[in-house]
DNA sequence: TCTTCTTATTGAACACTGTTCAGTATCTTG
DNA sequence: CAAGATACTGAACAGTGTTCAATAAGAAGA
C-alpha cells in the first residue's frame, strides 16, 4: 500500500500546510481579524480547499489551541526536576506567567476565545494535564506540612485562577488602571505577592 | 429655546432606545453574535439610523460596558457601612464574584472583549474607580497591622487578578477540568481559600 | 403661507465574512 | 485506455459593519 501511505502523507502534510499559514496568520492578525481567506491567500490555495482538511474554522483554531497547551505542558515539564514541591509550586506560575507573555496570542486563544471551549477533544484532556500537575504539586506540599486545613482541589482551582486572572488582565490590556507601574512589574509583583502568601498560608 | 430643548431630548430618548435594543440583543445573544441589523430590526428601524447616533458598533457596546461598570461599582458602593477594613475586603470580593455571576454578559463586555479597552474615556475612569475601592481597603487594612511587608498597589493587583480569574474562568467555561465540583462550588470554595490565605498573610 | 435650510431616516450598495457545492482537472485503479 | 476516486476551484449564498445619495419631515425666515 505504498500509494496509499503517500496519499496519507500527502494529506497531513496539506493539514500540516494549512495549519502553519492558520498560525502565522493568527499570529499576525489575532483570532478574531483572521479569516479563512486570509489563510487560504497565505499558503496559495482556494478557501474552499480548507474545507476538504478542516469542517469549519473553529476546528482549525482549535488545533492552535492544542498546540498551545502541548507548548505550555512543555514549558512546564522541565519543571519536573525541581524536588521541592514548593518551590516546584511557585516555578510553575512563574513559568505559566513567562509563558503567557511570551506567547499572548496562544493563550488569548486557549482561554479567552469562546469558539476553543466548544470543542472537548484532546485540548481538554491537555488543560486538564496542566491542572493535574499543579493539584499534584499541591498535595505533595500538603504533605509537606503546608496548606494543611485547605481542600486540594479548591486551593488548586485558586491558584490556577489568580494565575489565569494575572494573564487575563495582561493579554486583555486592562493593566492600565495601574498606570505608576509597568505591565511586566505588576505581573512580577503581583505574583510575588502571591507566593508570599502562600508561603505563609 | 424650547424647541431645541425637545430636540435634544428626542436624540437622547433615541439613543437610550438604541442601547436598550443593544442591551436586549446583547443579553439575548451576546457580543460576538450581536449584529447592528439585529438591533435596528429589534426597535424597528433601519441599521443606517444606529450610525445617526453612534460612530460604530464599539461605541454601542462601549456604553454598555459603562454600564456594566455603574453596575459594578453600585454593587460595592453597598459594602460602605461595613465598618472593619478586613471585613469589608473581604465582601468586596464577594461582591464581585456575584456580580460575574448574575452578570455574565456584563462581565464578558466589560474585561473579555478587545473592542472595550480601545475606548478610553468614561469606561477606563470607572473601573480606576473599582480598583481604587480595593486599594483603599487594602491600605485600610494595613493601618490595622495586616500585609503589613506587602506593597499595596502590587497586592492590590493580586486580588484584583485573583477575582477576575475566579469570574473569566467561569464566563469563558474553563472549569469542567474539575468536574468533581459544581461551578457554584469551585467559585465560592475557591474565593473561601484565597481568605483564608489573605487572613494570614 | 410659502420657501429655504436643517435634521432625521431610509435602503441600496460596498467590501468583507464563513460555508457550500457543482464543476473540473488530476491521479489511481481495473 | 476507460472508469472511478480524489483534490481543488471559484462562484454563489447569506450574513457582517459601514457609507451615502436620496428623501421625508420639521423649523426658520420672508
Amino acid at each position: 500500500m505504498s500509494i496509499a501511505e503517500r496519499k496519507n502523507k500527502e494529506k497531513e502534510e496539506m493539514t500540516k500546510c494549512i495549519l502553519d499559514g492558520a498560525r502565522s496568520v493568527f499570529l499576525k492578525k489575532g483570532y478574531e481579524r483572521s479569516s479563512i481567506r486570509n489563510i487560504a491567500e497565505e499558503i496559495h490555495y482556494s478557501p474552499g480547499t480548507l474545507y476538504f482538511y478542516f469542517k469549519d474554522k473553529g476546528e482549525i483554531f482549535h488545533k492552535l489551541y492544542e498546540e498551545g497547551f502541548r507548548l505550555l505542558l512543555k514549558s512546564s515539564k522541565v519543571l519536573d526536576n525541581v524536588e521541592d514541591p514548593f518551590e516546584r509550586l511557585k516555578a510553575n506560575g512563574r513559568a505559566y506567567i513567562q509563558f503567557a507573555v511570551e506567547n499572548r496570542d496562544y493563550y488569548n486563544l486557549m482561554f479567552l476565545v469562546d469558539e476553543a471551549a466548544e470543542y472537548k477533544t484532546e485540548g481538554l484532556y491537555l488543560a486538564g494535564e496542566a491542572i493535574n500537575q499543579i493539584r499534584t504539586t499541591v498535595k505533595a506540599c500538603q504533605e509537606q506540612g503546608r496548606f494543611k486545613d485547605m481542600n486540594a482541589d479548591f486551593l488548586t482551582f485558586m491558584i490556577v485562577s489568580a494565575l489565569h486572572g494575572i494573564c487575563a488582565l495582561f493579554c486583555k490590556d486592562r493593566t492600565k488602571n495601574f498606570a505608576e507601574h509597568t505591565t511586566e512589574e505588576l505581573m512580577a509583583q503581583g505574583y510575588q505577592c502571591f507566593t508570599l502568601m502562600l508561603e505563609r498560608a
